[in-house]
DNA sequence: GTCTATACATCGATAGAC
DNA sequence: GTCTATCGATGTATAGAC
C-alpha cells in the first residue's frame, strides 16, 4: 500500500499539537489547558485546531491515548530479573517512577481531575494494555487472588499519590514500595496456599 | 458578654450557604460550583454572596473548614474499643466510611482537585487537628515510626480512593481495610522490636 | 487548512442605588 | 444587606471567506 504522504504529515502535525498540550499542561495544570493558548504555542489561531480536534475532550483523549501509549512503552522496555519477586518490585518501581516524573501526566492518566472528560474505547484500550502488563508481572510472582491484585495496586497508587500530593520530587513515601511489595506478596502466598 | 444577635444571625446565614453549596458539590462536582448557582440555591442574587465570602476560594475555604469540622466531629463521637489494635481498625473504618460517603466532600478536603486553592491557615488547623487524632490511635497501636505511619496512612487512602475511582457505592476496595491494618502493624512491631 | 470575525455561554467581581 | 446593572475576562465552538 502506498504511503498517503497527506496523511502522514496530518499525523505529525497532530503528534505535535499534543506534544505542546502537554507542555501547557505541566505549566499550569492540565485543567487549564486552553485551546487559545495551545493555539498561540503552535503557530495558529485558537478555531484552526478544530481542523485536528473535534472537541477539546478530542484533544484530552488525544492526550490519554499518548500518555498511556507513553507508559505501555516504558513497561516494555523493562527488562526484568528473573526472580518473581524481584520482576515484581522492579515493574513497580518503574510504574512509580513514571507516574511520578509528569504530575500533569499522572492527572490525566490517573486521577479524575476534568469534569465530563471520559476517554474514548480506543484510548482507554491502551490503558487497558498498560494494566494487563501489571496483571501478568503480578501473577508471576505468586499473586492471582483478584483481592490480593486490588491490594497491591492501591497501595501502590496510595504510596505514588501522597508523594505527589506532599513532596512532589521527593522520595519520603515511595522509598518504601519494595517493602510493601513483600509485605502483600508474602501474605498473599500464605492465604493462597491455606 | 452579651450575645450579639446581630452576628449570630449572620453565622447562621453563613452555615446554610455553605450547606447549600455541599448540596451543589454533590450534585455537580465540587469544580462545578458557580456563586450564580449558589445564589439561586439560597434565593438571592450572585452578587449578594460577596456581603458574607470575599471571594469565590473564601467560599470553598467555609467548606473545607466545615467538611473538616465534620470529620473530627465524627471521629470525636467514637467509642474505641481499648484493644489499641482494634481500636485502631475501628478508627480507619470510620475515616475509609466518611470519606467514601461523600466523594464531593473527599475531593475537597483530601484531593487538590481546584487550581488555586489553598486554605487558610485557620481552615488548615482543623484539618490538623483530625490528622492528630490519627496519629494518636496509630501511635497507641505500636505504629510510631514515621515511616510506618506514612505506609499506613497511604494505603487507607489508596484504598478509599480505588473504591471511589471505580466502584463508588461498593465494597470491593473497603473490605480489605482490617487485613491491611493488621498487615502493616504487625510489620511494624517485627521491625520496631529488631 | 487557516484565517477573521463572532456567537454564545459562563463566571467572578465591582459600582452604586435603595 | 440586597438589589440591578454591568464589567471584563475567559473559553469553547461555528460561519464563512480565502
Amino acid at each position: 500500500m502506498v504511503v498517503d504522504k497527506v496523511a502522514q504529515r496530518r499525523e505529525l502535525k497532530i503528534a505535535s499539537i499534543v506534544e505542546a498540550a502537554w507542555g501547557l499542561a505541566r505549566e499550569r495544570g492540565i485543567q487549564l489547558v486552553s485551546l487559545h493558548a495551545l493555539a498561540k504555542e503552535v503557530g495558529m489561531r485558537q478555531p484552526s485546531l478544530y481542523a485536528y480536534f473535534d472537541s477539546k475532550n478530542a484533544l484530552y483523549d488525544a492526550m490519554f491515548a499518548h500518555g498511556n501509549r507513553e507508559l505501555v512503552a516504558r513497561l516494555s522496555s523493562l527488562d526484568l530479573p528473573d526472580d518473581p519477586r524481584a520482576a515484581l518490585k522492579a515493574f513497580m518501581q518503574a510504574f512509580a517512577a513514571f507516574a511520578v516524573e509528569d504530575p500533569a501526566r499522572n492527572s490525566l492518566l490517573f486521577r479524575r481531575v476534568i469534569p465530563g472528560f471520559e476517554p474514548s474505547a480506543e484510548s482507554y484500550a491502551v490503558a487497558v494494555d498498560a494494566l494487563s502488563r501489571a496483571g501478568a508481572v503480578m501473577n508471576a510472582a505468586g499473586i492471582t487472588d483478584p483481592g490480593d491484585v486490588d491490594c497491591l495496586v492501591a497501595m501502590v497508587a496510595g504510596l505514588i499519590e501522597a508523594q505527589l500530593s506532599n513532596e512532589p520530587g521527593g522520595t519520603r513515601w515511595t522509598q518504601h514500595l519494595d517493602r510493601m511489595v513483600d509485605l502483600l506478596a508474602d501474605d498473599a502466598h500464605e492465604r493462597t496456599s491455606r
